[in-house]
DNA sequence: GGAGCTTGTGTGACCGGTCACATCCATGCC
DNA sequence: GGCATGGATGTGACCGGTCACACAAGCTCC
């Protein structure tokens, strides 16, 4: 079946009106009888202008249908209000929750937010210098290697501000930014399900921001100081390459095989759901043969079944606390809430439980 | 388990370094000893301009930093290259995806993109204002009550596109829109279960743009007309009053109960996932006892168990023709494709099947 | 050798707002 | 009555670019 669907391009204008130009305040000063000196104090509300001067103003701005041009006005008044995100994605569940909550932020403060998403093929300096041009600051979800290296090379007088993955302890990031310790989630995940008996836990990775290996995530790190922790060599991590669920489907079949895996720790929830995915056609249960945990907790990993198990994390609060950060540099009155945001949670649904084994 | 988590908000600017001001053409003119006109020629890469003198202009951009203000080339110019797209979700798969397929148009086309999130909240009038104040064209994605309210509302002078639910037949959108024919999807999903030997359909229906009753939107519809050329009555539809997960596993508990219910036709996919979730929790097996169709096709969709049967939707397609019918509105040179977009698809996977009775 | 064209470059006005300052007028006060 | 005060309004410059036009120098051509 394939249905095509409609377009309807009706150019929606009278046949004799012309395009005609949008009203400028001396137009309305103009049809006012005023100055456009006037006109711009009735707009910015200032106190000194006469009731009826006021109302005549605003009369001829309604009818004339004026809206101030807000290019002019950044221009002139140097104030620009608002703020261009960078970010490699925008539907996986932690992006689209992290620009959420930038969203959210930057429209309570008065901002307009802009995105533009970043792809392997385009010219990154070029990209960033266009999107710096805009006058605002730039925002940069520097999750994955493409970010993070738009983050490194964002001009220095740019204002800027980034949610990244937890660094390597004692660095800092290029950039003022905010993070959440996945690294310790990761491990208090993995330490949960040596806790629950199994031998040992398998990881299948994210891409990472960070170097080329795939055990060199903050997720990976904390995955693996559990096992050692526990004096267990850690096996080698699996993935790497995806966040879909088709990765972790490719990764899962690998992993049922061995039948040495009782317990999988996920890189996200769309790695889970595929490795879930892998175990069911290679007819092993889980809980029942094998454990999973996810990360994330995206909106449907509690209805999946068996519902998963999986790490929450506060992308909105992280996109909130980079936004507050931009803006402590974009107003220099605006003092940045130097409060840590809400951390991780470790959410046990059921495809965690003791091993049979 | 609540890990807190860092940020960072160094002032990465050094001690004695002043925040001093961006370079403008005049300051780059001044460093090249030519004319500030000049520099604008070199910028635009306009031929008249003698190899040496774009040299020394080149080299003074490059030692000042010198990154042309996009406003002030907005403003003199009247050239705006940017769009604002308005929404009442960014989360939603299918919001999601005509996002990103609207994203990519533009930023393909040049052009940057900006996002405000709608809420019930603020005022729609003032949104749409500032938003159109911007000089650029807006985008609506109207699938919802409050998108199409915002479309209804744009006005008239804005060059404004929108992607929208199929309309009712016969009726036009108040704006240039596209639509998917989703009408007819539900109408051929609906068939389908029909053919497998149901005797009835159930729809848990999706919040819909238009009217207040829940049947009224085109999934509805078409879904209304499918039983209704089979000369079945349509039962009441379900909700109408969530996209989410949790709401589809509200209404399958009522479904549950009903042992009459052997076919269900679900909005979306997450509300799919809940009905799924709901039916497994009281013992309704999928497709044995129950079978579920879900719509989009979200990505994860493929991957639950039983991986879920549901309508392929061009999203992305649909979110690049609506921009191209914007672009046709701003530049008056550019015409805008007149094809109708890839249509739906429905594809069958596990949790859909013939009836046990 | 000057008319006429082309090439390279500079000047002034303008886009649509804001800001600093000047002006006009009505008060209040001594 | 003279003067400081302050409210209401207007004027000119400016933000950082672009555009239209002027103009000088070099070249061709008759």
């Amino acid at each position: 079946m394939d249905v095509t669907g409609h377009t309807s391009s009706g150019n929606h204008r009278g046949p004799g009106q012309e395009p005609r130009k949008a009203a400028s305040i001396r137009d309305v000063a103009e049809a006012a009888g005023v100055s456009y000196q006037t006109v711009s104090r009735v707009l910015n509300g200032h106190p000194n202008v006469r009731e009826v001067t006021r109302n005549r103003v605003e009369a001829a701005i309604e009818t004339l249908g004026f809206r101030r041009n807000a290019t002019a006005f950044a221009l002139a008044s140097g104030v620009t209000r608002s703020v261009t995100v960078l970010t490699s994605n925008t539907t996986l569940y932690g992006y689209a929750a992290t620009l959420q909550g930038l969203e959210e932020a930057a429209s309570a403060a008065g901002y307009s937010l802009g995105v533009k998403v970043l792809t392997p093929e385009d010219d990154l300096d070029r990209t960033i210098s266009s999107a710096a041009a805009g006058g605002g600051g730039l925002m940069v979800i520097g999750f994955d290697r493409l970010g993070a290296s738009a983050l490194r090379r964002v001009p220095a007088d740019v204002p800027c501000a980034a949610v990244v993955e937890a660094p390597p302890h004692g660095r800092r990031p290029p950039r003022p930014a905010v993070w959440a310790d996945d690294r310790e989630a990761a491990r208090a995940a993995t330490a949960y399900l040596l806790q629950l008996g199994h031998q040992t836990v398998h990881y299948v990775a994210i891409p990472t921001s960070v170097g080329t290996r795939r055990s060199e995530g903050p997720r990976a790190q904390g995955w693996r100081k559990a096992l050692e922790e526990a004096g267990i060599t850690p096996p080698e991590p699996h993935g790497g390459k995806g966040w879909d669920a088709q990765a972790g489907y490719d990764e899962g079949e690998q992993l049922a095989r061995d039948p040495g895996v009782t317990a999988i720790l996920c890189g996200n929830d769309e790695l889970a759901l595929g490795v879930l995915r892998a175990l069911h056609h290679a007819g092993r249960s889980v809980p029942g043969d094998v454990s999973v945990i996810g990360f994330d907790d995206a909106p449907h990993a509690g209805f999946v079944t068996p519902a998963l198990s999986t790490v929450r994390m506060d992308f909105q609060g992280l996109g909130r606390d980079a936004f507050a950060l931009l803006r402590g540099q974009l107003e220099s009155d605006y003092q940045p809430p130097a409060r840590t945001f809400a951390g991780t949670d470790l959410v046990i649904r059921e495809s965690s439980g003791v091993t049979d084994v």
